[in-house]
RNA sequence: GGCCCGUUCGUCUAUCGGCUAGGACGCCAGGUUUUCAUCCUGGUAAGAGGGGUUCGAUUCCCCUACGGGCUACCA
């Protein structure tokens, strides 16, 4: 029997969740809602200092309006919890003194400023200090002082840090899905921090230890991890556990132009959304949903971002993506985020989804104004205006004019339309319309009326969208006229009418 | 600086030794439409450089260059 397939997101509470996350919290999910495996949420929150308020409430938001549900988190915990590191201590603790009972780790004293003066004192030099086997032994731990000494500066309250014991002279071989075997020589690498003076885990080590207690099958996590692969795997060996989960370290997205990584500066700098919902912090920052995306568009988007299917296919739901998701579709490069195609995207998905769930985004634009038309109507308007619609906040100014009479019209129409017979053109339409019964078959009339006046169509059509619509775009005309209504129409013809002959240019 | 990972159109990517290097976004042109948008058709544009291996390299190996990440008692 295979092992059961449970990965974890493991975010850190501090601050808003951005799509980076969310794109490593899709894959995870993606893996094992196709494996039907379980998919855990688990909040990193070891170092109190860079704690935000709020920052865990962003993630579980942002991840369910995405609908990425955790099978297990600290709201709906599993049979492995907690699920917040801070409250598993007492794991850690227990785990540590294993360890240094094991000679896998052992005691430092050496403060932080001791450190930092070696530091600078050997960049001087034009050297890089490292606490690795070379120095350990000069350095204030338990490797250097006798075990009397040692057991005397803990019972004396003197802070210490525990520091993992790196095996030496030893190649470290490890295995990433992606990149294959990754090796590295033992003594490139320094004795990493397991443990804190203040009595926190730090990541690598309180990591490691989860996701052994988690039984995680499969880490899935940023490619800014790969370089610590070799510590979190020799950490697995030096307990003696053998259930070390499969790694795959995704490549990182990058900002959309100059180098490096996206940064949540970039959201700002360009105009696009960074996060999925709105953070509220000190600096308030839209999200996503607020910029009028839809969830499945930024899913599609994030998914094919280091990921192909292998078809030629780019628009998918979750559900096609549970299906079509692999990691041989993986890719090994950054990738760079391009706005231009994440609104192209939501532009399709907005094309493929429910008129019902525009017009609801009408109703929210007009408010009350939106009363006037009936469910039916609204849902026509939806689909009018759905192939101009990038996001849902371009509602409003697509669709206005089924709720606001136009007041002003462009200069150069009106000057182009003041050196023709606009009055008789008006009065002609204003009697058509007013003999004909219902306004489902009014292009026909209009067709035989202009071909009577020999006036041309599309003169005639353009002075007649420019008194209902305001401007010369907009859906086909006739459609919004049979959803606007005669009084409405008759209205509009008046008011433009009224406006051309008053008007001096 | 050290260590690790990577490198195909401007961008996201296909290609797993036989390529006239395919698709998508963007851009440009044309068509459809009463207008705008949509939509349709076409066009534009790529294998970082140098060595090998091979009958044959975008594909495998090495070097260089470039890009990215890590190098905290952050995660």
């Amino acid at each position: 029997m295979t092992k059961s397939v449970r990965v974890r997101f493991a975010p850190s509470p501090t601050g808003p969740l951005h799509i980076g996350g969310l794109r490593t919290a899709l894959f995870n999910y993606l893996f094992a809602k196709q494996k039907g495996g379980k998919f855990v949420l688990r909040i990193e929150d070891t170092d109190k200092n860079r704690y935000v308020q709020g920052s865990e409430q962003h993630i579980i938001d942002s991840l369910s309006w995405c609908g990425l549900e955790p099978d297990e988190s600290p709201f709906n915990p599993g049979e492995f919890g907690p699920y917040r590191q801070s409250e598993r201590k007492d794991l850690y603790k227990k785990a540590i003194s294993v360890l240094i009972e094991k000679g896998g780790a052992y005691y430092a004293f050496d403060t932080k400023e001791e450190l930092e003066l070696l530091r600078t004192d050997e960049e001087k030099k034009g050297r890089v200090f490292s606490y690795n086997s070379k120095n350990r032994h000069k350095l204030t731990n338990s490797i250097s002082l006798t075990k009397k000494e040692v057991d005397k500066k803990i019972a004396g309250g003197e802070e210490f840090v525990v520091r993992f014991k790196t095996p030496e002279n030893k190649t470290i071989v490890c295995e990433d899905i992606l990149r294959g075997v990754v090796s590295v020589d033992s003594e490139t690498l320094d004795d990493k921090i397991l443990y804190k003076s203040d009595g926190m885990p730090t990541y690598h080590f309180a990591n490691v230890v989860d996701d052994h207690h988690m039984k995680i099958s499969h880490v899935i996590r940023g490619e800014e991890w790969l370089p610590s692969l070799p510590l979190h795997s020799m950490i697995y060996d030096s307990f003696g556990w053998l259930d070390k989960p499969a790694f795959v370290h995704l490549p990182l997205i990058l900002k959309p132009v100059g180098k490096g990584k996206l940064s949540k500066r970039d959201g700002d700098k360009f105009g696009f959304p960074i996060y999925a919902t709105s953070w509220t912090g000190i600096v308030k920052t839209k999200g996503y949903k607020e910029f009028g995306f839809l969830p499945q568009a930024v899913v599609n988007f994030l998914s094919l971002l280091g990921w192909n299917p292998g078809t030629e296919k780019e628009i998918f739901s979750l559900s096609e993506l549970i299906q079509a998701f692999s990691f041989s579709g993986l890719n090994k490069s950054g990738a760079r985020f391009d706005p231009e195609k994440n609104r192209w995207f939501n532009h399709s998905h907005i094309q493929n989804t429910k008129n019902s769930l525009v017009s609801d985004s009408i109703k929210k634009a007009f408010g009350s104004e939106h009363s006037k038309y009936k469910e039916e109507e609204l849902d026509k308007i939806a689909e009018l205006i759905k192939p101009r619609l990038e996001d849902l906040n371009d509602v409003f100014n697509t669709s206005r004019f089924f709720f606001i009479k136009p007041k002003e019209y462009p200069e150069k129409q009106v000057k182009r339309l003041k050196k023709t017979g606009f009055n008789e053109v008006i009065e002609s339409l204003v009697s058509i319309i007013e003999k004909s019964g219902d306004l489902n078959n009014l292009k026909p009339l209009v067709e035989d009326l202009v071909k009577e006046k020999e006036w041309g169509f599309g003169k005639v059509l353009g002075l007649f969208r420019l008194s209902i619509v305001g401007e010369l775009s907009g859906p086909d005309l006739f459609e919004v006229i049979s959803i606007i209504g005669k009084q409405e129409v008759l209205e509009r013809l008046h008011t433009l009418k009224d406006h051309l002959n008053k008007v001096n240019l």
